[in-house]
DNA sequence: AGCAAATATTGCATAGTCCGCAAAATCATG
DNA sequence: CATGATTTTGCGGACTATGCAATATTTGCT
C-alpha cells in the first residue's frame, strides 16, 4: 500500500495548497497573492509549493480535467447521435474528476478580477479539445479534419458554459451536466444551418 | 501632424519589436530568448521594451485584432443568414487589422514549442468572442445567452482555421476567409442536429 | 524495533520578468 | 531657438521559477 499512501498524501497537500491559493486570492486579490504567501498559509516552504505546481497560476487552478484518450475511443465507433455521445463522454470526464462545487465557485470568483486565470484555464480545455479532435476527426473521416476540431472546441465550451450553470445552480447535479451539453450544441446546430 | 507622426514613429518600432521576437524565437528557441536579447537586437533599452509591450508573450504575437463594437453593432439587426452575418464581420475585422502572412507564419512555428503563446493568443480571440456574444444575445434574443456565447466562441475558431489555412496557401486572398468560415460553420451545423 | 533505500522537503544561489521612479534625451511648436 | 510635452533610459527592487545539494521523512524488509 505504500504507493497509495503516499499518492493520497500528496493529493491532499496539492489540494491544501489550492485552497490556500484561493483563499488569500479572494481576499487579497490574485495579483497581490505571492508564491511565498501562499506556501506560508499551506504550511510547506516555497520550494516545496514548486515541486507541487508549475506556477501560481496553476495553483489556483488545481489539477486541470484530462481526456483519457483511450477510455474515449469508443466514441469513433459508436453510432449514436454524435452530440449525445459528446455530451455523455464529456460526462464521464468530470465523473472521473471529481469536482467540488465549492471550489468551482471560489475559481470562478478570482477570474472575475484576473482574466489571465481564464486563459489558462482555457488551455487546458484546449488540450482536451485537441484529444478530441482527433477522435472526431477519424469517426468523421479524413475529409473532416476541420469540422472535427471545431465540433470539439465548441464541445468543451459547452462543458465549460454548463459547470458554470451547474456551479451556480445547488439544485443541479452532475449528471445534468451532460444532457445540458446535449441540448446546447443541438440548438446551436439549428441556429447554424 | 505631429499625433500622426508620433503614432506611425510607435507603430513602426511595435512592429520592429515584435520582428526581433520572432527572429530570435526561430533561431533559438522562445524559452531561450530574454526580453534583454529583444531589445537588443530591436535597438532598444530593456525598459523601453516594456513600453511597448507588456510582456514578453504579447511581443511575439504582437497587436491582437480587435472587434470594435460600434463599428459591429449593424449584425443585431441584419436579417441575412446568421453565418453568413459572422464571416462577413469577422472579414472586415480582419481586412482592418492587416494581417502579414509572413508574420503569421512564424507565429505559428514558434507555436509549434510553446503552447503557452497558444493560450495567449486564444485568450484575444476569447476577447472578440465576448464583444460578439453580447451583440448576438441581443440578435437571438434574450432567452438565447448560452447558445449566442457558444456561437460567438466557434466563430472565433472558425476564423483561427480559416487564417492558418490562409496563411499556409499562397494561392488563398484574405477575401476568400469569410466564405470559408461560412462554410465551416454551416457544415458544423448539418453535423450537429 | 531498526536498518537501508526511496522519496519528499527545504535552503540557497541564480537567472529572468516586470514595474515605479526620476533623470536625461528627443521632439513639436510658437 | 526656447519651452513644454513626450519618450527613452538606467537603476533599484519585488517577485517568479529552477537546479542543486543537504536534510528529513517514509517505506519495505529483516
Amino acid at each position: 500500500m505504500t504507493i497509495n499512501l503516499r499518492d493520497r498524501r500528496r493529493l491532499q497537500t496539492a489540494r491544501e495548497i489550492q485552497l490556500a491559493a484561493l483563499r488569500l486570492s479572494l481576499r487579497h486579490g490574485y495579483a497581490c497573492v505571492t508564491t511565498d504567501s501562499i506556501a506560508s498559509e499551506a504550511g510547506i516552504s516555497t520550494r516545496t509549493f514548486f515541486n507541487y505546481y508549475p506556477n501560481k497560476q496553476a495553483a489556483v487552478l488545481g489539477m486541470p480535467p484530462q481526456l483519457d484518450s483511450c477510455a474515449a475511443e469508443w466514441i469513433v465507433t459508436s453510432t449514436g447521435p454524435l452530440v449525445d455521445d459528446l455530451a455523455c463522454l464529456l460526462g464521464r470526464m468530470l465523473e472521473a474528476k471529481e469536482i467540488d462545487r465549492e471550489i468551482v465557485r471560489m475559481i470562478e470568483q478570482v477570474w472575475d478580477t484576473t482574466p489571465e486565470l481564464m486563459a489558462v484555464f482555457r488551455n487546458s480545455m484546449d488540450n482536451i479539445a485537441l484529444t478530441l479532435g482527433g477522435l472526431l476527426h477519424t469517426r468523421l473521416g479524413p475529409d473532416r479534419q476541420p469540422e472535427a476540431m471545431l465540433i470539439a472546441e465548441l464541445a468543451t465550451h459547452a462543458l465549460s458554459h454548463a459547470v458554470r450553470h451547474w456551479a451556480a445552480d445547488d439544485a443541479m447535479s452532475v449528471s445534468d451536466i451532460p444532457p445540458m451539453i446535449a441540448r446546447q450544441m443541438r440548438q446551436v446546430g439549428h441556429l447554424l444551418v
